[in-house]
Formats: C-alpha cells, structure tokens, sequence
DNA sequence: CTGTTAGCGCCTTCAA
DNA sequence: TTGAAGGCGCTAACAG
C-alpha cells in the first residue's frame, strides 16, 4: 500500500474527486453526505492511509479527543503517577499526551503554567498537572492537580498526607532510639516540603527532642541539588545518627553520600525517604520510606477530571490519601553508645 | 499578575501598539526589531503571560522544539522506559511529548503509524518510536525504533537479545530439574515473541525434550489476555511444572491464576516472566525474570534520536542489548516426584 | 447532498 | 525597522 505519511485532507478530496469539507465531514461522521460518496472517500483515505493532524485539527475545532498530563520531567515519581493516570483512562474514548516541559535542569517555577497555556484550548481537552508549583491561574479547560506543591484551593485537587506520613517517618526514627535526626528538606517555597518539614518537627518536639536547626539542610527534591547538603549533614564530628529525606531520590542520593565518607547504612547511619516509587525498594539499599499510594492518586485524579469532563463533576473537590510506612534494611535502632 | 491563560499574539501586539509579525519577530529572536519595540513587546508577554501556542506554531514552522515519545499505553514497560528516554534528553533544549495512541483495549496494529501520521511534520521534530509493531512506513522526520516488535531495517533500533534471554530462562528452568515446562507466548504476530518462543524451543530441544504443542499457549502480553490461556495451561491434570511466559505482565498473571487455583508459587509452580519492571520486583511473589536493560535501552535510544536530530547520525544503526537473568522467588527446584 | 468561504494562531515573504 | 498579506491543515457556517 502506498503509505504516505504526509496526506493531508486536501490529498484525499483530489483523489476522491470530491471538496475539502465533505471529507471533514466523512472524517467528523457529519450528516449530509450520501453513503456512496462516504464509503468513497473512506476508501480513500485508507489508501493514503491518510490522518488529520492533531496540530490543525485543534486549531479549529475545541475538542480533540485528547487529554494532558503536564508534568516537569518524567522521572521515577511522575511515570508511577502516569501508570495510574493511563489505567484510569482505558476504554474511556481519549488518548493521553504527557507533557515534560520543565526545560532546564534548574527547578523552573510555574512550568506548568507554561505547558498549559502552550496546549489548553489548543490540543487537549482537559488536563492533569502532575505536581503544580503555582496557583490562581484562570484554566479554560477542566484540571486537576496532583499532589500540588502550592495550595490552590480553585481547582480539584488529589494529594496525601504529607504531614502524618513525615510524624511517622520521623517518630519511627524516635521509636528506633535514634535523637539526633537530621532532615534533608525539600524546597522551602513548596507545601508539600513545608508539611514534611512541620511533620519533623512536630514529632521531634513531640518527643521533646529540640530542633537544631543545622540538621536542617535543603535538599530540592533532586538528587544533584541533594548532594552538597547531604555531605554538609554528615561530614561533620556531630553528624546525625539519622536522616530522614523529603523524598526518595534524595534519600538514596544521601545513601550513596554516606556510602563515600565510608559510613555503611543502616548501621552507621539510618536514612528514611518519602514517596515508595519503586526506585526505593530496588536501590542496593532498600530504602525505608513512607509510602504515598501513588498508582492509586494517578488513578483517581484521572477519574476526577473524566468526570468533570462528563459534566457529572467530581464529588469531592479535594482528596488526601493516607501515607504508611514502608520499613526495610536502611533503618536500624540505634546502637548504644559505648 | 493578571495571568490571562489564554492570550495570543493578537493580544500581544495590540497591548503593545505594534503588528503580530513584529511580535512573531521578538518570539523568534528574528533581525529587523529595534531594541526598544523588542524590550516593550518582551515586557507586555510578560505581563500577559503570553505563550505561543504549540498546535499553530507548528502548522507554520517545521521546527517545535519538541521530541516526540509514541507508545501504545502507560503502562510499567513503557514508563520505565520513558525515564531513560527523559534522562538523556535533559538539558538538551528540546521538550518531550508522550504520546499514548492506542485507543481501545484490543491491540491494534500499527497505533504507531497513526499517531506518528497525527503528530509527525506539525508537532513534534522527531520520536522514538516504543514497541512498533509495523514497518516500512516512509518517514518524514528521524524516528528511532525502541524494541520493535517488526524488524524494519530503514530505521535505527535499539532492543535487546530476545533469542539468548528466553534461552537463558528456559534452561535455568530445566537446571532446576523442570522438564514439563510450557510457554505463555505473547503474540505470533510480532517479531520479538516470535524470538522468545523460539528461545523456547531451542533450548528445550538442546536439552532433548520433545515439544509439546499443547503446553503453549498465546498469552499476548497484557494481563487481561493472558487469563484465559494461563488458565488453560494450569487447570489440567497434566499441568506443567514451570511456566515461561512472554513478559513480567503476563507471569505476574499466571501467578494469580495459580493461586485461584489453589497452586502455590513456586512450590507447586514455578514461573518466569521476561523484562524485570519494578512491578516484577514488588509483586507479592517477586518474580524470577529475564531483564532488559529498559532504562538504558530508552537513555540509547534518545542519545541516537539526538545524534539524527544533530546530523552527526548514530554510529551504529542497530543495537542489541545483553539480557539477563534475575532469580527472585517465583521459580523452585523440582520436588522429587512421590 | 455538495462546495465555497472564512477563519483558528502563527510565521514568512515582501513592500513600504 | 515595520506591517500587510498569504497560507499551514483543518472545521464550521452558509450557499447552492
């Protein structure tokens, strides 16, 4: 067959003998076109093996049958939402378009914005913003936020509780015999990071342990930026006994940190991380970690914004999915101090 | 800010008092601009909060900016690779767009094609095609193959040694003691099961075992097709003592199935799955597999879609990738028959 | 039932 | 240095 992958629509009409918007309308399934000539032009277009562009198409006409999920880069935390979102999606009649339009390695704020204004009301009909930095934006079309690092109470939104899993994270640590807890924080300006940070330190102060604030250490959520202030947290005569990280990805880069001044995890040093994306349980370390269920929150913020799409709206304009921990071998108790 | 989503270069130009194409001209650090209209049209995007729209933008210029990512679904193969793909193209001044063109449940034969018909020529500049399952189509921008399921020498591909993995499973099977071990074959149809099949039976064969057609079966590699024939194989007197099937989704699968049957994993059978995703890892029997290097396979195949983009072309335009084999706990020595 | 016309938002000649 | 005009591929009125 003569594939010919550059066919636009104006090809077909020649070759069918017949003009541009009657083979819009066989496309489109619109009345007024006798059968004869539809089943005509369909044949066609499967000779030519001809498909509209999603770029003209959505140029013209508002819906497009395709849905975004807009997120900063793929890596291991947004695929495991993605694998959720898409399971959601099956047979529902739209395809999916993930965006990674974080462009820089720098942490760029507010990408999201940019993706959807480069998309919406162009080529998706809806979308799901994958960790969201910013807030107040007037979206045209349906969205949905998961896990928001900024509060945005304007738009439905699907997270977990950053504050009680970072209270168990962190009391685990206590519970282990551990004092001396430092945090690799995320990104001071998120509230996500604020609420694992307040978490750390609710359960420190809980225990009435004081909060010294030179175990607190930015981190970024990305391993580069973790590794200057992993090695600011442990390559000192007073290092901590403990770390607990504001995400997986720094909580292995702090692993393998220690790993160089020689220290061994968990005996020398316990790291606990945040999230589970399965990066954790396959590290040389398995890493103990709170568990976000986050399959599940890619799955049911899809199935929110599907219904806001149907017009049947979701029921709950916020949810919070409870977090669990995850114990495996890079915690240990404490030794007693000889 | 008044962030207005959806403003266009219209918008822009009269809120600046100049024509759209001088604006186009600043958006595209085009020559014939006076500093002083570029510095006012600059400061009015901004405020506006102006970004051109992907879909127009590409129906004028060739060039977006942005690479595309075809795969069928979401789901734990594709993502894992999707990590590698964006690991190797951060920081090179393009964005990624992933696109997941299979729309019903059933596999459809060459989504591929028509996914890179709508995106190709308007969107995106170039694709790593994941898992084609068809070939010789004509392409107008540089594509490169990621696992194909149909040999296409046209195009630079990257997979991994099917032959040699299903080899190295199956006979680790038979050193295990298994001699009645059946296949759950994905499907006749595309290249790469057409290889793990015959790996199969290669090494069934070197070993002296007869082939029996009754124990394979074709399974097709997503877990909802698998059921049927995984059950077939198991819920018969002369079951088989050891399952390889085509792929991690698909073993995972026949474990269920066991286990509804009342079979123990891997007392009463023993299975292994082809890929090692996280998922085989995390199952609730971690499954005994052959790996693919998924996330180096998806870093090589960006790095030679990159090159293309370049002109500086990929060195090799095939590269097949060693497998290996990972024992984990879905696969026991043979019981010494009563 | 069919074709003509007018744009969607943008970029690119080409004149002024 | 600027702007007007044309057109990318497509859809949606509106005529015929």
């Amino acid at each position: 067959m003569p594939v010919q992958l550059n066919a636009t629509i104006v090809d077909v009409a020649r070759s069918a003998g017949v003009s541009v918007s009657t083979v819009s309308k066989v496309i489109n399934a619109r009345y007024g076109v006798s059968e004869r000539t539809a089943e005509r032009v369909r044949r066609v277009i499967a000779e030519l093996g001809y498909e509209s562009s999603l770029g003209a198409r959505s140029l013209r006409s508002q819906r497009t049958g395709v849905l975004g999920v807009l997120v900063a880069e793929f890596e291991p935390f947004s695929t495991e939402l993605l694998k959720g979102i898409g399971q959601a999606a099956e047979g529902r009649g739209y395809e999916l378009l993930a965006y990674a339009g974080r462009t820089g390695p720098q942490p760029q704020l507010g990408w999201e914005r940019r993706s959807l204004a480069r998309l919406s009301g162009t080529l998706i009909d809806g979308a799901v913003l994958v960790t969201p930095t910013v807030s107040g934006a007037d979206y045209r079309i349906p969205v949905v936020a998961l896990d928001p690092h900024a509060d945005d109470s304007s738009i439905p939104t699907v997270d977990s509780d950053n504050l009680a899993g970072a209270e168990l994270g962190v009391s685990y640590l206590l519970r282990l015999g551990h004092r001396r807890i430092a945090m690799l924080a995320g990104r001071p300006d998120l509230n996500s990071a604020q609420l694992r940070e307040q978490g750390y330190r609710n359960a420190l102060g809980a225990a009435g342990i004081p909060i010294d604030p030179s175990l607190i250490q930015v981190g970024g959520f990305r391993p580069d930026s973790a590794t200057a202030p992993a090695r600011a947290l442990l390559d000192r005569p007073d290092r901590p006994t403990a770390v607990f990280a504001a995400n997986d990805l720094t909580a292995i880069r702090t692993i393998e940190v220690a790993n160089e001044l020689g220290l061994r995890v968990p005996e020398d040093l316990s790291v606990i991380g945040f999230d589970d994306v399965p990066d954790a349980s396959q590290f040389r370390t398995p890493l103990t970690t709170i568990a976000q269920p986050l399959y599940e929150m890619g799955r049911i913020a899809m199935e929110m914004l599907l219904q806001l799409l149907d017009g049947t709206g979701p029921a709950q304009p916020r949810l919070t999915l409870a977090t669990s921990l995850v114990v495996r071998e890079s915690t240990a108790p404490l030794p007693p101090t000889p």
